[in-house]
RNA sequence: GCUCGAGUGGUGGAAUUGGUAGACACGCAGGACUUAAAAUCCUGUGGGCAGUAAUGCCCGUGCGGGUUCGAUUCCCGCCUCGAGCACCA
């Protein structure tokens, strides 16, 4: 019988499933072990060939995991609140409820098709009301408390309430947006709308003023990719920057420990250091500066304090807030200009836009310490959201603020003598202060904590601790996200809304009303739900969803709870959490966050929701592209074969995508279009009918090829369904693993599939004969046959732990291939050999177990191999004698021949001379077990 | 501009983290089987030079230095590519 993967697969994925063999318990002895990978958002392409590569790789160590006897939790889900179902049924007019419901279906059968182990009895899905009821509880609960930062973690509101009421708020030291202190007294004479105000700036979830980018033309507020220049992306309309108030999460509380639990975690170093770099903690100072003929003071924040001799001018971010109070008229039209200019331009552009832009505001600073006069400017490249919205800028010891200086000829004053320090850059923290008064002479550090010192002494600010995280913006002015669970009375106080699953109103139009409201306002019944009261109309951002939803696969049909007390301890975290390096800081972040409060809350028992985390590589496309000539012939398109365009100017011509289904050798210099694959094209997009296509002799049209983003836009997406249908599922896994490294990019070619094609039926033959019947016999094995399984045993498991899947798959081929040498039936060789194999290829495994071995299934529920090492002992060890690098020979020696021995045996060998080549011999060098090398002269 | 990665044959990639560079696979070449092709199997395959040949010599892990008996691996300086970014005071 040949090995039919079609068949056997489709065999035992049914069992599988008639005998739940990967149902999963919550009460269970076994040891637990929870392998979690990031759910997908499933969009309508379907699931491409980059998809399953983390999902096998997880799903084989789930298998090894479960073999190697742990409880293994490996749930699947799917992340279905999002823009593009939403925009799809603006465009198409299907509810994205329906089109999430048929897109889920595809993927599951996509995901079917892989052989994974998941316990689909747990899948869940965020946008179902009996998901998302809970996401609704869990941001109740964080509108319901504040961070104390006495006890260092979060506390109800009520208890605030309770201090504010008998107290004010003079002892409470809270992470709030502002520090006003009011007494009992003022506290208890408040109304309901001032009191909400108030407490508004200590809720974890809260509301604030938030700036978005409103497109007046589309209606619709943008997200930052989709605006360009200031404008709209599709359709090249202005964008403005819109104030709006939006929910916050007010992860900034939670900084300190999000930081500090990285040194718990094992993540990458990159992705901690990126983590690291988010959070950003410095420490410094706030300083107060005075403004001359003005009451008002500018706040800075520095973390140079001791340059503050050479402070020469001050830069506040365009939207601070005393630039209006502060311009003078002389100045105010050049200023309204530059704020426009800065405000209406996006981060991102600021960030990426080299140049040196600012404006003088006609006004004056005085400068604490030397009570010089510095000028006041404004700058895009001093942000709002950091620290103060405002420096004191000391052009000698930073780099913007020197190219600023020198732009606007302001003054320069060195304040750190790096001459003693060689490699010292300018920024360094290194150096000894000079025209600094009273820490002249002083090192960088000592002069900083000196005038620290100062600083608070002459009562002119504080030593600060400064975050570069901000809160995070949780409001979206979109249809397709979790409803707030809030609504606000006549006097806009905001109220819980008790009654949960607060569903999703039905609509049949999912644009913004004409006066820009979100969606949701189009829902009028349910907006003024109940006597005055009116619902909020934002709903919540992506990340909301999956901020908790490795929580809920632990108990996923609980109705009383998100889940039970008894789950939670029992699975307690994720043990290994597999997914793209896209998501290295969202998710990660605001899930950490989640899991933090609700240990706080004390629900979860762990501080840290992921102990391990792999990012997984990109499978990168082939992006075929065809010439087309910017002026039509004769009112038609033309399209010239890449190996003519040479004569055309390069701004003659244009480059766009064409699908890669109609391209012949797809990826190669020669890829083309024949006849048959232009008239898909041009069946594909019918403006081009008439088009002319200038193909080269043999009636081609070469195309372009490039590597690049696997994605829909680019028409290069593979499913895997097709390869999969020629080559069988276990063939897929195994070749997706062999590619390479799993955290590296890779671009995807079917070329070498074959080579595992081959070694499964190889593999296969091992156990069956041409007639199709076993082969297996009861002999005992030889010492080679040993050797070859334990070596196999050992480098897989080593592989397996090291996430070296593509090397795992390498030695099954070694192995198999050493085994067919030996024309091996030995039982006591191929069952653990079978094993071995079953977590990358699971059906073959199943098979082979069964109808080769004659047991019972499953082979996924018995017991992982381990290596013996004495079948590994080798007699003789042959060592390489070197002299530099060169080999000379090669020598045999025992295995546990010492260091002393061989080097002696060396000295005295007849062929040392011919070895040495006429030198000098100066020193013997010996590694066990691995070589000689030869130092001489 | 900043941060973090990565550069090894024609290709994807190995190398026990300082010890014989190129495992395994694709591709290519030659051969076997076949009327032929496909499929399958076997052999060879980093580059250069010399030799009928076995073989020998030289070069070789992005480039230039360094440490070391020995460097793909460690250090310094460059180049190229990729990913991320919120000019972080």
């Amino acid at each position: 019988m040949d090995y039919r993967p079609q068949d056997i697969e489709r065999k035992w994925r049914k069992y599988w499933e008639d005998h739940a063999t990967y149902k999963v318990s919550n009460d269970n002895d076994r040891p637990k072990y929870y392998v979690l990978d990031m759910f997908p958002y499933p969009s309508g392409a379907g699931l491409h060939v980059g998809h399953p590569l983390g999902y096998i790789a997880s799903d084989i160590i789930a298998r090894y995991k479960r073999l190697q006897g742990y409880n293994v939790l490996h749930p699947m889900g799917f992340d279905a609140f999002g823009l593009p179902a939403e925009q799809y049924a603006i465009r198409i007019g299907v509810h994205p409820e329906v089109s999430t419901a048929a897109n889920v279906k595809t993927y599951r059968k996509q995901l079917d098709n892989l052989g994974f182990s998941y316990d689909w009895s747990r899948q869940i899905n965020t946008s179902d009301p009996k998901y998302y009821k809970w996401t609704q509880t869990i941001f109740l609960k964080l509108f319901g408390h504040y961070y104390n930062k006495k006890t260092d973690k979060a506390e109800t509101i009520d208890s605030l309430i309770q201090i504010f009421e008998k107290e004010g708020n003079q002892h409470v030291h809270a992470e709030s947006t502002e520090e006003t202190i009011f007494s009992a007294q003022d506290w208890n004479s408040y109304d309901a709308k001032e009191k909400d105000d108030i407490l508004m700036n200590y809720r974890l979830a809260y509301r604030k003023i938030g700036f978005v980018n409103w497109c007046e033309e589309l209606g619709t507020v943008l997200a930052n990719d989709e605006v360009k220049d200031g404008r709209s992306e599709r359709g090249n309309h202005p964008v403005i920057k819109r104030p709006m108030m939006q929910w916050a999460l007010r992860i900034t509380a939670y900084a300190e420990r999000l930081l500090n639990g990285l040194d718990q975690v094992e993540f990458s170093e990159a992705l901690k250091t990126q983590q690291r770099n988010w959070i950003g903690r410095s420490e410094g100072a706030r300083i107060f500066f005075d403004i001359e003929d003005n009451d008002a003071k500018i706040e800075i924040f520095t973390t140079r304090p001791d340059t503050i001799f050479g402070a020469t001018f001050v830069v506040l971010a365009p939207e601070h807030e005393l630039v209006v109070q502060l311009t003078s008229t002389k100045y105010q039209n050049d200023v309204d200009a530059y704020i426009s200019y800065a405000t209406n331009r996006s981060e991102r552009e600021r960030m990426a836009d080299k140049r040196v832009t600012g404006q003088f505001i006609g006004a004056y600073a005085i400068n604490p310490i030397t009570k010089k006069k510095l000028p006041i400017y404004i700058s895009d490249y001093v942000l709002i959201g950091y620290g103060t919205g405002a420096i004191m800028a000391v052009p000698s010891d930073d780099e913007r603020d020197n190219k600023f200086a020198k732009k606007f000829g302001i003054e320069i004053i060195d304040v750190v003598d790096l001459s003693a320090f060689e490699d010292a850059k300018i920024g360094d923290k290194r150096g000894v202060m000079i025209n600094s008064d009273f820490i002249n002479g002083m090192k960088v550090p000592q002069a900083i904590d000196r005038m620290l010192e100062e600083v608070e002494k002459r009562g002119i600010g504080q030593r600060k601790v400064n975050y570069r995280l901000r809160d995070a913006n949780f409001s979206r002015q979109r249809y397709w996200g979790e409803p707030f669970p809030v609504k606000y009375d006549m006097d806009g106080v905001s109220h819980p809304e008790k009654n949960l699953p607060l569903e999703l109103p039905e609509l049949n139009n999912f644009k913004p009303t004409k006066d820009g409201k979100p969606p949701l306002a189009r829902a009028e019944e349910w907006v003024n739900s109940s006597q005055g009261f009116t619902r909020e109309l934002d709903t919540m951002p992506g990340y909301a969803g999956s901020s908790w939803y490795f929580l809920r696969y632990m108990d996923p049909s609980n109705e009383e709870e998100p889940f039970s007390q008894n789950a939670v301890n029992y699975w307690q975290d994720v043990d290994l959490y597999l997914g793209g390096a896209e998501h290295a800081v969202g998710h990660l972040m605001y899930s950490r966050f989640w899991h933090k409060f609700m240990h706080d809350l004390g629900i979860v028992p762990t501080e840290e929701p992921y102990k391990k985390l792999v990012n997984q590589g990109m499978i990168q496309g082939i992006i075929e592209d065809v010439y087309m000539l910017k002026e039509k012939q004769e009112g038609k398109t033309v399209f010239v074969s890449a190996d003519k365009i040479g004569t055309y100017q390069e701004d003659q011509y244009t480059q766009i995508h064409t699908h890669i289904d109609f391209v012949e050798d797809y990826g190669s210099e020669h890829s083309y279009m024949n006849e048959k694959g232009i008239q898909q094209f041009k069946e594909w997009i019918p403006e081009y009918e008439n088009a002319i296509f200038d193909t080269n002799d043999q009636g081609h049209l070469v195309t372009h090829s490039e590597v690049g983003k696997m994605s829909k836009s680019k028409y290069n997406v593979i499913n895997p369904d097709h390869v999969i249908e020629e080559h069988g599922t276990d063939c897929f896994r195994m070749y997706e693993m062999f590619l390479g490294p799993l955290e590296q990019s890779k671009p995807w070619d079917t070329k070498g599939i074959t080579g595992v094609s081959k070694f499964l039926r190889k593999f296969w033959n091992l156990y069956f004969g041409v007639d199709g019947s076993p082969v297996v016999t009861d002999v005992d094995p030889t010492p080679k046959e040993l050797k070859i399984l334990h070596t196999a045993i050992k480098k897989v498991n080593l592989a397996l732990d090291t996430f070296a899947f593509n090397v795992a798959v390498a030695e099954f081929m070694v192995a198999t291939r050493d085994l067919a040498k030996e024309k091996c039936t030995k039982r006591a060789i191929l069952e653990p050999l079978v094993i071995l194999i079953a977590p990358f290829a699971p059906h073959i495994a199943e098979e082979i177990w069964v109808n080769a071995l004659g047991k019972e299934a499953s082979i996924h529920h018995v017991t992982f191999p381990k290596h013996d090492e004495k079948y590994l002992v080798v007699s003789t060890h042959t060592y390489p004698i070197q002299l530099g690098k060169k080999v000379r020979a090669k020598v045999d020696f025992p295995a546990e021949a010492s260091k002393d021995e061989i080097e002696q045996a060396i000295r005295n060998s007849p062929d040392l001379d011919s070895w040495l080549q006429g030198k000098q011999l100066i020193k013997v060098i010996v590694v066990p077990k691995r070589l000689v090398n030869l130092v001489a002269k």
